[in-house]
DNA sequence: CTACGTTATACACGATTAAATATAACGCAG
DNA sequence: CTGCGTTATATTTAATCGTGTATAACGTAG
């Protein structure tokens, strides 16, 4: 007798997990999402694009790619950086990247808020 | 002396371009998005997933991996296969593949325009 | 029985992506 | 001047992803 031919890892649905996600594309690229909005988060709180990747466990490139990435996207610099001095240099998130990511995280939150209801109804049709 | 700022026809930002994307993530992989909702239009269209793949100009493996994925990521099959047969088998979204498609649809027409002004004005912050 | 088109799977190959490593420029501390 | 840590870039290496190809099982038509 043949078992199932559909295995299902056993999972258990966490809320966050099913949580929508918001990315603003641009072109090919991805303008804004929830890694680049964590990635300033980090560069505010390190002040370095290097710290910044080291707290979110990837690599110097990668983070500043997707730095370059952002500046690319924008109108203007949503990442300053320096090089050099006591600290050996460091990046600043601008104030109009400030102002990016406080718009991203709200229309996330919206956006997440005006479908919570059926987010949930939608979670119980996934595998528990 | 810059020449004349035509209109960039070729690149002008289409507002779909700036649209959300919602993507329902479960665990690793993503359970449903806009590109699994069209492959199952495309199955509902042409009646397997081959020839779904084909009009989608994806490879038979993928657009199986695809629907493999939305089948172990929800409580039900979303998609059923048959193999032999007249037309050699072929695919069906099953009535609980259309739920999940329709309530998905109706999240992301809703979570967009829940945030269509905020849209519209993160919008004027890329690159013109 | 044979032919056909599809599902399901495996494997090889290339393309793309990410990491790891290396290096130069920078500017201040010492 | 030298050392340091960072930015910015290039190069190499590894991992991931996607396609293409091949094959077996399948079930109906002929």
């Amino acid at each position: 007798m043949p078992g199932p031919r559909h295995r299902r890892t056993a999972q258990r649905a966490r809320a966050s997990a099913l949580q929508p996600q918001l990315r603003i594309s641009f072109k090919k690229s991805i303008a804004m999402g929830p890694g680049k909005a964590d990635l300033l988060d980090a560069i505010d709180a390190t002040g370095s694009i290097s710290a910044a990747a080291r707290k979110l466990g990837m690599s110097y490139r990668r983070a500043w790619l997707l730095v370059d990435t952002m500046n690319e996207c924008f109108k203007a610099a949503v990442v300053e950086t320096l090089t050099g001095g006591a600290q050996g240099g460091g990046a600043r998130v601008t104030d109009f990247g400030h102002d990016i990511v406080r718009r991203y995280r709200e229309m996330s939150r919206k956006a997440a808020a005006s479908v919570a209801r059926e987010m949930s109804e939608f979670a119980t049709l996934m595998v528990r």
